[in-house]
DNA sequence: ATGAAAGCGCTAACAT
DNA sequence: ATGTTAGCGCTTTCAT
């Protein structure tokens, strides 16, 4: 074992120079095949290099190359179902072409994310991917721009039309499961949708709308609430309206863990899904299959969300290429018992 | 709007010492409070930085100070409700205390773990977080120590004994769960554990042992079965023991996804769970009490698996302490209607 | 085909 | 209190 294995540094360049009788530009062209250097020489430094273990030292090439082959991923909460989804399918296209991830949580906090996105900054990241962002506004828009560095909304769209970002057809989504409830019977539909300014939970009004609309039904906004995405709000939403003692029929929930808690709630009165309440959602998350009621819900391509922009955002890395796309993809009715 | 600015690159402390006629090392020392500088230069510095929107090349930083303030996270698949849930608390702990995390899922495969590892390494992380990991034999963590970087082990414990792991007491939870299964009247219990290679396996079957034992149950090695930890292993399973017609009236699963696939073969049987058959797992995932049956079963603290994790690794990194500590956590029983 | 020199942005050691 | 020099490990230019 060399010194430097028993000290513990790190063997450089200059170690594999050494070795092979050679300079380190030499050692450092046959390491990356840049040509230049006869094949026998390529050979014996590449032998070299295994045998003493080299490591390069991509903190040096990033230095030198002005590129660290790393992605920010910032994300609200990377722990939730759905976002553990879109992260993993990150992870695998970036590894796939050489790019490591390094995620941040924002806990749905603006002061956080725009900390967050500053910390990523100065580690030098060669592009951004925001889930479900809070970075909205035009303001925040310059913000990011500022960096001059590409970056990539996903889920959540953003106001202006000149950034990137990859979402699922909300509106669809939405027009597809409420056409769906009401051809199967379902006329009065409660929507206890996501909060009122988020972009998604707009979109999802607009498809319920379109759906009542081209049934003939009028739109009761009595019906319409706005709740956080959580079990606990889903459940509180729906107890409150059970216990004012509304008929209620059918409920469309603006996401998956609002149905989760609107399920429980009604079970916990006695109440059968779907004999006396049907129930729908959005997103199927993992377990949606598997809940006290197997859900009924619209299914947001959430691996395809997490790939298409990965690629998106490398290619432009890559590419230089500033013309802002938008991807839309389709999301699909998953009819379960809960209808 | 300086030139800077507007060709996009970066502010460096050159650009700050220009500024504010002083030499880049007067500003580096300014900017990081490292004393020597008067209180005045220290105010006119920071605020030339405000000015030009500095943000410090924290890669070049990291090449002069031989640390990225990074840390390597690997896991098999981090979109698992567990995993992820460890992964969030990791990121959480980590960025209290100014770290990143590069996060790398392995999907179980021993080969792609390594390269992870290998990856992290020449990206120059200053410490590694594994998570279930494969790499669990002699060779293996002669493998790891070879880097000079600190690891801990987590979730899984290791072979050898010199190495740090943080884990939940996987012998004192399945006793509990199985202690209290046998109180509540069941005597026959079926054990379809996690893989066999798996120490958490072994340590849980121990627990089922010792609490049969401590009840004058004999064992009986027929009832117990190694199987993958997925919905559709557990359902496969489950369903060819019920086919068998043998008499099942308690299933103690090794993990909860098994558990979810135990309980979809049980009530496709039209069997009623817990009157006929009682599940019991392990784990406790985000969504135990909200699945077909609210699921019992005990309680891995990941969130302090996550936290106890990255806090022990931060302080070896910043320590250069080597002596290996082990974090045995207490797991909790936690009992649903499943049983 | 190979090497010397320069420099990416930063900070520590050593002047002054 | 401030500046000069050197160097972290790498690659790119420009020589030879």
């Amino acid at each position: 074992m060399s010194d430097n294995r028993k000290t513990n540094k790190a063997i450089t360049l200059k170690d594999i120079a050494k070795e092979v009788g050679l300079s380190a530009t030499a050692v450092s062209k046959a390491l990356n095949d840049k040509g230049g250097i006869s094949e026998k020489t390529v050979a014996r430094v590449k032998e070299a290099a295994r045998k003493l273990n080299y490591t390069p030292n991509i903190v040096a090439k990033s230095l030198r190359l002005n590129r660290t082959k790393t992605i920010g991923v910032i994300v609200s909460d990377s722990s939730q179902s759905f976002f553990a989804g879109v992260v993993k399918a990150i992870e695998d296209t970036a590894a796939a072409q050489g790019y490591n991830i390094i995620l941040c949580n924002t806990d749905q906090s603006y002061e956080k994310e725009k900390k967050a996105v500053h910390v990523l900054i100065n580690k030098r990241i060669d592009g951004l991917l925001l889930a479900a962002s809070m970075l909205m506004k035009k303001a925040d828009i310059s913000f990011l721009n500022g960096f001059g560095i590409p970056f990539v909304f996903l889920i959540r769209r953003n106001e202006s039309e000149d950034t990137d970002f990859v979402i699922n057809d909300n509106v669809l989504g939405a027009y597809q499961i409420v056409s769906y409830l009401i051809k199967s019977g379902s006329r009065r539909i409660h929507f206890l949708n996501l909060y009122e300014e988020s972009p998604s939970g707009k979109d999802r009004l607009l498809g319920y709308q379109k759906a009542l609309k081209d049934n003939d039904i009028d739109f009761d906004p009595a019906l319409v609430r706005n709740i956080k995405p959580s079990i606990e709000d889903g459940y509180i939403e729906m107890r409150s309206l059970l216990d004012k003692g509304q008929e209620i029929t059918t409920v469309f929930c603006g996401c998956d863990i609002i149905g989760i808690g609107v399920m429980e709630a009604i079970l916990e009165k006695q109440l059968k899904i779907p004999e006396n309440v049907r129930v729908a959602a959005y997103d199927d998350i993992d377990f949606a299959a598997y809940l006290r009621v197997p859900l009924t819900t619209v299914r947001q391509p959430k691996d395809m969300i997490g790939c298409k922009g990965t690629e998106l955002l490398i290619n432009k890395i890559k590419s230089g290429n500033r013309e802002p796309q938008h991807l839309i993809l389709k999301p699909e009715l998953v009819i379960r018992q809960s209808t």
